[in-house]
DNA sequence: TCTGAAAATGCATGCGCTTTCAAAGCCCTG
DNA sequence: CAGGGCTTTGAAAGCGCATGCATTTTCAGA
């Protein structure tokens, strides 16, 4: 009924200083100080003698002053925002690093801004044009597709931080999680476990990291002098449904094989629903192994064995690299060493 | 080695306009008028003459200009970026909406602002402080735990939308998915299959949504004229865990049931774990039937039966009701009514 | 007590844009 | 053809803050 307007139209003039919006000025004033100097001591830009700082600080509480990002984005060259492309800000695995990257940014006073490549490099592209027309400090990109080329190039305007490659450059920092030690921790595993016909469920092959995994798993193999066999592996897509279609093709391919590794834990359980599908049982008839070690794979039917990708601390990490490069530091931030967290989808192979 | 500076190190002067950055000033000169008209022309706030505009937007792709945003928000007084308040960045179901509230913004020019809640009232709060102090043009909540009055002091400041509770105020949109006869339809569904003792695992009970699904239940079961009972139902938490723990309880209870319905896909995720540590099989013993439909369900071994709930959607719907806010319009978004998808972890109750 | 250098502080300017206000065109009517 | 109203356009004033530079204060040393 009460069709009334919103109250949030704007004010005529312009920028209205509506609501209790405090100014740098007003806390100046009530310090008995200039606005430089309240300024410097935001920003820490300058010594300040005790007793002043000690008074903007009491003005700054009693006034609840809260510096106007834009104004301070405009004046200094900064916005204090920094951009995260992402793959897919739905998926789990992360979901979680862009909480991490939150959490570290968040106490520095950044904010982080989130844009979806949708795992294409020209979307992708398209994201980084739209996170530098929004003027972020620094662009951080979770393994990407785009090329190493780009990258740089971009990196040659902004700080850049980006995951799951290995590349070196001015201005930017690759943090890469040892997705080829994964792979092979992974494989170890259930060779360990008796497995000598091991299929591998791959990732997309222009994807380092599931290049990796796959290097991985064939130097466990030959470190336990098992022979590669190619009919082995099959390609995916990251995705449930590739797990369930690669076993499928492993199927009809008459393989013989006692264990799987999937080079992510989303094919895995797509896998696990497709030998399922063909009355296999896991771990009964197939051991499964997986990678990343997804929140849900606890939950999983059997229990997920796989290798650990600590998600959280990797947002984490990449959000401090991308600090200490915007403080002109060379990041010293190193990602935690592959785990493998053995569950119940792998067993021993009997007798 | 190369531990060159990064190339970032800003210019000397305040906010050196360093890069290509274009300005407005540029772009007039090059079309050959003020920048209040391009301004103009950007916004679309006057009338301007034809050959003017085709000049002005022939010089912006000219020199690729991109208004600075900061600048803009410091001017106008808007920031063109909404706050969304989420429970839980990294959950499934939140992912895909923020997916939804993204990609509505997105063309209108308006960019999300991120910020988990952590289902806790307290740290909304205080997620809601810093979009404040964000200058956010508007606030998007989503399904919180925050008090009705709270959302409506903030109402007054700005915009504000939220999700999962029913309400009404001025500059306050609510869009509630039909929770009660999503919950209804679940046991309807199970009933349909002859089921008479269905278990209920709730969430949380100052959770608006759950409550509305077990009212959903109890409605189901009247209207098939079983009669309730208090000991099927089991409060959980909303994730995995606590759908473990109720079937635990359930069965230490000795209680007696051929279906379990519970109030989200996560913790029927738990539970279907549960069930299979005691050697009961889904479905074959025990049907069971989730909320939410996550994208993951698809792949549960079982596959899940559950409420279609479409969070994607729901994030476009919710993006859309604050434009609509923020141009001073009544929103006019409706959400789809709740869809019963069965799958394979329920069947009908064997003679 | 005075001097000069260093430390602390203030002033003024500008970041790039929006918006008000007034001036300049425009069309139409008398 | 002049005058009035309406529309288009430009000039200028900020929005809130950071910062270079000038000024004041402080303090050690003479």
């Amino acid at each position: 009924m009460t069709r009334s307007n919103p109250p949030h139209i704007r004010a005529k003039s312009a920028a209205a200083a509506d609501d209790g919006a405090m100014t740098i000025e007003r806390v100046a004033q009530e310090a008995g100080v200039s606005p430089s100097t309240v300024s410097r001591i935001l920003n820490g830009t300058a010594v300040v003698s005790g007793a002043k700082k000690q008074a903007v600080d009491d003005a700054i509480a009693k006034l609840g002053f809260v510096p106007n990002p834009m104004a301070r984005g405009l004046a200094g060259g900064r916005t204090l925002s920094i951009g995260v492309v992402t793959q897919a800000i739905d998926s789990p695995f992360y979901g979680a690093a862009l909480r991490g990257i939150e959490d570290e940014l968040d106490p520095a006073g950044y904010s982080p801004l989130f844009v979806s490549g949708h795992w294409n490099a020209v979307s992708e592209a398209r994201c980084i044009e739209v996170l530098r027309s929004r003027r972020v400090d620094g662009i951080v990109v979770l393994t990407g597709r785009l090329t190493d080329e780009a990258l740089m190039a971009c990196a040659q305007k902004m700080p850049v931080v980006v995951t799951g490659r290995t590349l070196e450059a001015p201005g930017l920092f690759a943090l890469n999680f040892d997705n080829f030690e994964g792979g092979r921790l992974a494989t170890r595993h259930l060779i360990e476990l008796g497995h000598q016909r091991i299929a591998f469920i791959a990732g997309d092959h222009d994807h380092p990291d599931a290049n990796e995994r796959l290097r991985g798993y064939r130097a466990a193999l030959q470190a336990a002098g098992i022979p590669f066999d190619p009919d082995l592996v099959v390609p995916g897509e990251y995705h449930e449904v590739s797990g369930l279609l690669a076993v499928d093709r492993l199927l009809e391919r008459q393989q013989r094989f006692t264990a799987i590794f999937s080079a992510n834990d989303q094919m895995a359980f797509g896998a696990a629903l497709g030998l399922q599908r063909r009355s296999l049982r896991v771990p009964e008839d197939v051991s499964l192994v997986g990678f990343d070690d997804l929140p849900t794979s606890v939950y999983a039917i059997p229990p997920l064995s796989t290798v650990h990708q600590p998600a959280y601390e990797l947002g984490r990490l990449v959000a401090l690299a991308m600090l200490q490069l915007l403080a002109g530091k060379t990041p010293s931030v190193e990602m935690p060493a592959p785990r493998l967290i053995a569950r119940e989808s792998s067993r021993r192979l009997r007798g």
